[in-house]
DNA sequence: TAGTGGTCTAGACCACTAG
DNA sequence: TAGTGGTCTAGACCACTAG
């Protein structure tokens, strides 16, 4: 129980907190009355009160004090790379072809750009023993002039394909998951049967101004592939 | 561009991070420096940075200084909720029934329990417009005089069945998310076909000593569910 | 040895809440 | 009006880094 005493006080709250001593909707103590108890000054308080209110554990209210928060229960963190995700990863990446293609009404929506604008098609297939096992589509804004080097993009992930100019930071990403029975296309990629089940993550990628630099949808072999992600907080 | 110095600051820091000006590993201008730029004290400075580092963007080496951080590209926000998931939300859930029974050998396993042990079984379906949408399992740990009260169970979720004792603060969940053919016990509760694609959410419950305090799995007809993720950021 | 970030203090002034 | 949290200061001492 060494160490800072602003953690040992944000420990103590926490413990009470999860052991449901305080309850959601409680009030702590004032952060005069905590640093009379732990004989520390109000600035030591207010720094475990700020760590536990980032933590989402509690939260103020000015002029009347700390309250523990209401746990957000369906709040999880999920970790999905499309090029790691796949059970045992991927042995092969095979970069089927770069196109400068016209939008389809299906990419004019999602892409919100109008019929003259051009696009970048990426088609890729992941391959785990020779057998391929995802089958990637993604497109990018085309701008005259822009390089289009196959070399870089076989491996490279969304966000690398994107933000050559921008920082990471600024891109960001969305994600829609679903199952869904291959579709032709698909079937003919991963050379599997017509109405095989399919689980499909459309990605669209964000920059700071909102504009969409990129969309594309992942097509995995259900066997393969699994996603987890765990409780926040 | 008013309110509190500090977060003047840490917006000035960010636009520079976002624009790439400070690209990840890159230094930041010492405490010292800042304080003396912004003629504030070195506290200030500190919770901007403190800030920051709470956000993600950037992380201290004691000693060397502050850098900005390489960003976690493949961290998502996901919110996932079995009762209120379902496009369009569901109707009406109907509790088939709870039971006391035998863990078989995959329960075994997923609740790390031996044979001896007891277990609650819930199963529920959820529907839309009088179909059935999706068909739910959950495994809870039984003890002697544990009260089985049907009513409360019927639109409780799965924290809500188990915490009732522990605060929910205590309680970490893990999913795991994948498409598969619907099972015979699928295709026979939800009235579809044989092998349609189903997304099935598997939960598992864990409180704050690592034991498992429930498990269980909602199987969703893919027509009607998907999931978002945002990245968090 | 000079500089860095980490912790902590004792004070100040503010806007706000609620009796 | 007494109490609350929000912001900010000017100092102190510490362990650590790196020349």
């Amino acid at each position: 129980m060494r160490g800072p005493i602003y953690i040992v006080i944000a420990e103590d709250l926490k413990k009470k907190i999860n052991s449901g001593e305080l309850a959601p909707g409680d009030s702590i103590c004032s952060e005069n009355m905590l640093s009379d108890q732990y004989n520390v000054s109000r600035m030591t308080v207010r720094k475990s009160l700020t760590l536990l209110s980032s933590e989402g554990y509690i939260y103020s209210i000015p002029g009347k004090g700390n309250y523990v928060s209401v746990p957000d229960q369906d709040k999880y963190i999920l970790y999905f790379n499309e090029m790691k995700s796949i059970e045992g990863s991927v042995d092969e990446t095979k970069l089927l072809d770069v196109n400068v293609v016209k939008p389809t009404a299906e990419t004019m929506c999602n892409m919100k750009v109008f019929e003259n604008q051009r696009l970048i098609l990426v088609r890729r297939l992941m391959y785990i023993d020779t057998k391929p096992v995802a089958y990637d589509l993604k497109y990018i804004p085309y701008y005259r002039g822009m390089p289009v080097v196959e070399k870089e993009i076989n491996y490279a992930t969304f966000p690398e394909l994107v933000g050559q100019k921008k920082s990471l930071f600024a891109i960001r990403k969305e994600l829609k998951i679903k199952a869904q029975r291959a579709s032709k296309d698909v079937v003919d990629n991963l050379r599997i049967n017509d109405g095989d089940p399919i689980m499909a993550i459309e990605q669209k990628l964000l920059d700071d101004e909102d504009k969409i630099v990129g969309w594309g949808t992942t097509y995995f072999l259900s066997d393969y592939f699994q996603l987890q992600a765990i409780s926040s907080l």
